[in-house]
DNA sequence: GTCTATATAGCGATAGAC
DNA sequence: GTCTATCGCTATATAGAC
């Protein structure tokens, strides 16, 4: 029976997984509170519970544990208006995305606070690859859009700016979440969340001549 | 003739103002580049062509300058909701404070863009007098809007989460300009900001009932 | 008021024993 | 793989000459 060497999945959640999973957990938790330059190696190693000479061991730099939290959050953003084609409903498509990206801002705050920071400040760190990703990916859905438009399946309205609508209605909820909950006075709870969902469906659907499709969410 | 000491303004633009003043611009550039603990004290030096000394010499310390930027941007805030009344039409009113803050948004990006950092790092700078006036601003916006609601000038929705979405929505142009211009391929115009503008303001008032009163703006 | 020179502290990263 | 000890650097802030 011959040895396998680089098997590198299946019964591995050995420490080496294990610890680059609590170094990423942790670091993401103090990116978003303190910023890129305003968190410390020696922080994340006290939230991960690890000497920081392991946090570094594991990652070699602090600019190699940002990279991971980058690419892990990125890979979070899967959404139904990927695989979104000519032939579906744009009513239906931005109802359910409008709905997944409020659940985004909910469940991964952290995620979008720091990807958020990373774009005020000019993007210095996303990389090359991340930001043709992201071109490519905006590009094909405009074009989407556009179709949508052009067989009248709804108004004429610049796909461009209405997905920066979209993107901003509902990303505000995770970003500016110290704001939100200081002027109400209390945290938003899941049923606010499903009222400024649905609020926000109806608002940006009918700026495109539709009608919200609730029924599907 | 009696010697008045404290007078405190007119033929007085000095050099101590005037310094005042060019540290208080190059801090607002920088910060908004690399965010509070991105940013040396050295950088704001240079930029305002001053000795290092000099800049502390003026503020004591760089989280003193830091929050005389702050203020500096909520004094910017000023708005035509600020004044509105229950006698003034809220079509009239939403269409003007959408194009205000889109216009704050393309003039002023980095005041923004260094309060949207300090809201997703959870205020921890902004003082406690800053925030009361922010609520009390808030409370009464939400009540005139509530009675709009009662006298039956525009749908009932919920006023807290329709601001939410104006300010979501137009400062995302200023915060998120990085993305926005590597995504379109070129920087936003001011033709580009109008047409914006207009898309925004008939998708929210839309979701009030209303029609946007162009004319005005 | 202005500027040079420096005190003090904390950072990221590494070397080397275990 | 793990951890202690430490290097080299850069930051804020100040002391004191001019």
């Amino acid at each position: 029976m011959s040895r396998v060497q680089n098997e590198n999945s299946e019964t591995k959640p050995s420490i080496r997984e294990s610890n680059r999973t609590k170094i990423i957990e942790a670091a993401s938790k103090i990116f978003a509170s303190n910023g890129y330059t305003g968190t410390t190696v020696q922080q994340i190693a006290e939230h991960a519970e690890l000497p920081k000479a392991n946090v570094l061991y594991y990652f070699k730099s602090k600019e190699g544990i940002y990279g991971a939290v980058l690419s892990e959050i990125l890979s979070l953003w899967n959404s139904c208006l990927d695989d979104a084609t000519v032939e579906d409903e744009p009513s239906e498509i931005f109802t359910r995305y409008i709905f997944e990206k409020m659940e985004l801002s909910r469940t991964y705050p952290d995620a979008s606070k720091i990807f958020a920071m990373e774009i005020i400040k000019g993007m210095p760190y996303l990389s090359e690859d991340m930001k043709h990703n992201m071109s490519e990916w905006f590009e094909s859905r405009v074009a989407l859009i556009n179709e949508w438009i052009n067989l009248g399946k709804m108004q004429a309205v610049d796909p461009q700016v209405l997905l920066f609508h979209i993107w901003s209605s509902t990303q505000h909820y995770a970003d500016f979440s110290a704001q939100i909950t200081s002027l109400r006075g209390e945290a938003m709870t899941v049923e606010d969340y499903d009222k400024a969902s649905r609020y926000l469906a109806t608002s940006i659907l009918a700026g495109c001549g539709l009608t919200p499709k609730f029924d599907i969410v």
